[in-house]
DNA sequence: ACCTGAACACCGTTCAAGT
DNA sequence: ACCTGAACACCGTTCAAGT
């Protein structure tokens, strides 16, 4: 607020003339900035799932940009329904679609998808923004390297697999759990 | 910070002969917490994918009880490494070793369930801090009713549809396909 | 050595006053 | 009518001063 007043050379209450608050300031600017998402996969060739990947990482690509707009995405009222954020709400549908998932089932998809790539952006976004501090890692390592072999057997017999792999590799195996999970899971009987 | 010195008639300064920051005080606070988490489905009986159902629930169940500790959760480094917070790993460890899952995918689907559980809490958390401002909902119901038949086809096929259904039905719906795409999606080849 | 009052550098929001 | 300076009510953090 304070910032992008002074920016525009005048005090933060001018800008409570176009925004009810700094929440709703912040979906508009989130939803200007989800011109950057990648939706081309939509109408090209190649199997769905690939193209479904593509487009949620290319979301992701974006909110890792902006750590402090992937927070706003996650905990602030009202949520994203600018255009933009329709866009691609509209292509995963699609996409969806394309791959047979039915409407109720493919409704839920996209609050999974969009949540799970939302999360990850914050996470990732927020390690990123304090470079200095992989005391984040460094605290849950020393926590498994440390474990009690008694109390905790599993988190013991894992080690380092607990945390290894980049974060890369990690959410596009999070995207083929979701999807493939979403092909095979009924939607609950009393809804459709 | 200044709210809890107060209520122990001190200043705020005194809290960082403690604690480093804030952040660390908040994630102390949270594994105190996580003692609510009902880990008991672990060495219980039934099928272990209803097991691993609770103890995900029981934790969400407890995120949801104080939303603010929820969002640090997500966005404040260090990540949670405090006992109560080992022990719901193991138990997620031991749950998913008991349905087969091997070392690699256990220790990714452990940070997955949690992500979406965590993700779910803050949500539903911020919503709920907020009572009387569902405009959040009617924004994006209000996106969905006006969206342009041409622009947004799937969109306006399933209309309600997208916003229908409690968000606990569809977090359980989440979560199976969580476990469902977890059993079936192999582990990267180069890893294992 | 251990604790803390007071100050510092920030926030978002409101409202009376200006043009 | 539209905009904004100044004030209000908060934050987390630091550090010199107290015991």
């Amino acid at each position: 607020m304070r910032r992008l007043a002074e920016e525009l050379d005048t005090g933060p209450a001018s800008l409570y003339v176009y925004f009810r608050n700094a929440a709703e300031l912040r979906s508009a600017v989130l939803d200007e900035l989800l011109v950057e998402v990648d939706l081309d996969p939509v109408t090209g060739e190649g199997d769905w799932r690939d193209r479904l990947h593509a487009v949620v990482d290319s979301y992701l690509a974006v909110l890792m940009k902006y750590p402090s707009l992937a927070r706003s995405v996650l905990l602030t009222r009202p949520s994203p329904s600018g255009p933009r954020f329709m866009d691609l709400v509209e292509a995963l549908l699609v996409l969806l679609h394309q791959g047979g998932v039915d409407g109720q089932r493919a409704a839920w998809a996209v609050d999974l998808l969009l949540q799970v790539a939302t999360a990850t952006g914050v996470e990732q976004g927020t390690a990123a923004e304090n470079p200095g501090d992989e005391r984040g890692w460094d605290a849950l390592a020393d926590a498994v390297d440390r474990a009690d072999a008694i109390r905790y057997p599993r988190v013991r017999a894992l080690g380092a697999e607990l945390l290894s792999g980049p974060g890369e590799e990690r959410f596009r195996w999070g995207l083929s759990v979701l999807i493939n999970g979403i092909l095979i899971s009924p939607a609950p009987a009393g809804d459709v």
